[in-house]
RNA sequence: GGUCGGGUGGCCGAGCGGCUAGGCAGAGGUCUGCAAAACCUCGUACAGCGGUUCAAAUCCGCUUCCGACCUCCA
């Protein structure tokens, strides 16, 4: 390749060449799900977007720690001051449970989605109740440092402070000083804990009522939603690290905050560089469990929702949404997915045919080795350029169209050496299945119980063949239809026939 | 209302000053017993109106439509 790694940051809204702090390794946070509930699609989409980062950057050669947590407490609906009830605390009244124990159901949920789509798993998973003393730290050097305030066993975050002293609160959200400071004179009335409107809480004391609760100096409560990121990120990463990633619906408040609280106990912010990833849309609106615009992943497996005709594998999804860059929006449609299942098809397809596509070019390099090196170099370009999967994607088309013609007859490998033809082969499964993270549901089902049924299907071509051999069509048309019913599809090609499952 | 991001061919989506991706669908052809697949060729684009430029989908301005955030959200 020729390029280097850029990234776009979202705090410089520029691509920067990325330059890990410690050479050869890099440290990335990613904002990984409250689990109160089951993941949406949308969920999903972000998960998919920070894994090919992951691999791509394992690829590169970095050493990767990468820490995506799991939020179990403190994620309140609506504000603190409006009586916001815990989101697990809810979830767990309603469903007669304890807390731990919707904690743990969802979390559950959510790694299962998350092997279904093939994620990697992370390097460690924190949890925020794990992380209670290391929260309770960490509110205590913000006051130490005085950024934060304490009003009846709650603390808040001062942020008008922040702004005024240091200048960056709203730098990563594009909010302004002047506006939170204009704010504040109209907030003087307010019969609020809070100073200032914009000022969140860091720990809150508990209702009696309230399930979670843990003792520190200034209640007995819990933490704000937002501390549990700066915490742990602290302590796995350090106090500044390479990458911080998340939904671009969390960029204002809480990665804002984070910011903001990193900077109140270290005295620096703590990623250089910010990733968000963009939404996925359902009928051109982002999807949302809290409206209703949401789609499940079992739907999208089965089928069975009134957005959808039929059901597709986790792959043709995962493929669905390769095909778009990370930070554009996604719309979901029927019509978009079943695109994207042929392509996903045509791509395994030309995968297979590659593996079993003997060598036969030169020995010296001509004009096609030529086009093959340019075409390895590309790919890695433009996975360099922002991780743009959908650059890689059509270039790696431009391969199966060649791997194609080249089994076909339409083209010979005059001119291909050995050597790169070894190189186009393991650019080319290197893409679709360690950075793109693709599997190959086709030939999946089991080794063995594929191997019988191949065994099985190579009797049935080698039969077939002698009553084409007759000519006797009608019987010949009669096995393949009867195949494709059981789903089972026959191509007859000049070199023999062969098999696929639909 | 404030801040930001968009409107690209039948659909999904790249590109973001000159070389006009890719997938799916459509048309014609090659191959084949037929079919399928594959290959080749081909339409139909850059929301509208102005401007800058030798050159604009790409830059600037206005209009219009859509979305995100500003309150929990990946």
């Amino acid at each position: 390749m020729n390029s280097e790694l850029k990234i776009y940051n979202s705090l410089s809204k520029e691509k920067e060449v990325f330059r890990p702090i410690h050479p050869g390794r890099v440290g990335m946070y990613v904002c990984g799900p409250t689990v109160y509930s089951n993941v949406h699609l949308g969920n999903c989409r972000t998960f998919v977007s920070f894994d090919i980062v992951y691999r791509y950057l394992q690829f590169l050669g970095y050493k990767v720690r990468y820490v995506r947590n799991v939020t179990d407490v403190g994620h309140l609906e609506g504000d603190v001051d409006t009586g916001g009830e815990d989101k697990l605390g809810k979830r767990a009244r309603l469903e007669e449970l304890q807390p731990m124990e919707i904690a743990h159901k969802y979390t559950v949920g959510f790694h299962d989605m998350m092997r279904i789509f093939n994620v990697l798993s992370p390097s460690i998973e924190p949890r925020a109740t794990g992380h209670i003393p290391e929260q309770i730290e960490m509110v205590q050097q913000i006051l130490d440092n005085g950024y934060a305030y304490e009003v009846n066993g709650s603390v808040y975050f001062d942020t008008l402070k922040f702004a005024e002293k240091d200048g960056i609160y709203g730098e990563l959200s594009g909010r302004k000083i002047e506006d939170l400071i204009a704010e504040s004179r109209d907030n003087l009335k307010k019969q609020d804990e809070k100073r200032h409107p914009s000022d969140f809480a860091i720990w809150i004391k508990a209702a009696p009522e309230h399930l979670m609760h843990w003792d520190s100096p200034w209640s007995v409560g819990f933490p704000g939603w937002h501390l549990e990121c700066s915490a742990m990120s602290t302590k796995y990463l350090g106090k500044t690290f390479d990458i911080h990633g998340g939904g671009n619906d969390l960029k204002f408040p809480h990665h804002e905050n984070e910011v903001a609280q990193n900077y109140g106990a270290c005295g620096c912010t703590p990623a250089r560089t910010w990733m968000h990833g963009n939404m996925l849309l359902l009928n051109g609106k982002k999807m949302s469990k809290s409206d209703g615009n949401s789609i499940m992943p079992e739907e999208l497996f089965t089928g069975k929702s009134s957005h959808l005709t039929k059901g597709y594998t986790p792959m043709v999804v995962r493929f669905f949404m390769l095909q778009t860059h990370y930070r554009s929006t996604l719309d979901l449609s029927d019509d978009a997915l079943q695109a994207a299942e042929k392509g996903y098809r045509r791509l395994m397809e030309a995968y297979a045919t590659l593996q079993a596509l003997p060598f036969s070019g030169d020995a010296t390099a001509g004009v096609q080795d030529q086009e093959v090196r340019e075409w390895i170099a590309g790919v890695h370009d433009e996975m360099n350029d922002d991780f743009n999967t959908p650059k890689a994607l059509a270039r790696l088309f431009e391969i199966v169209s060649r791997i194609n013609s080249w089994k076909g007859g339409q083209l010979s490998m005059e001119g291909l050496t050995e050597a790169t033809y070894t190189e186009l082969k393991a650019t080319f499964t290197t893409f679709i299945f360690d950075i793109f993270g693709l599997q190959d549901e086709a030939a999946a089902g089991g080794d063995d119980g594929f191997k019988t049924l191949d065994g099985l299907m190579q009797l049935i071509i080698d039969m077939r063949a002698d009553v084409r051999a007759r000519k006797d069509w009608s019987a010949a048309d009669k096995i393949r239809d009867v195949l494709k019913e059981v789903g089972i599809v026959l191509k007859d090609g000049k070199e023999g026939t062969e098999w696929s499952k639909e």
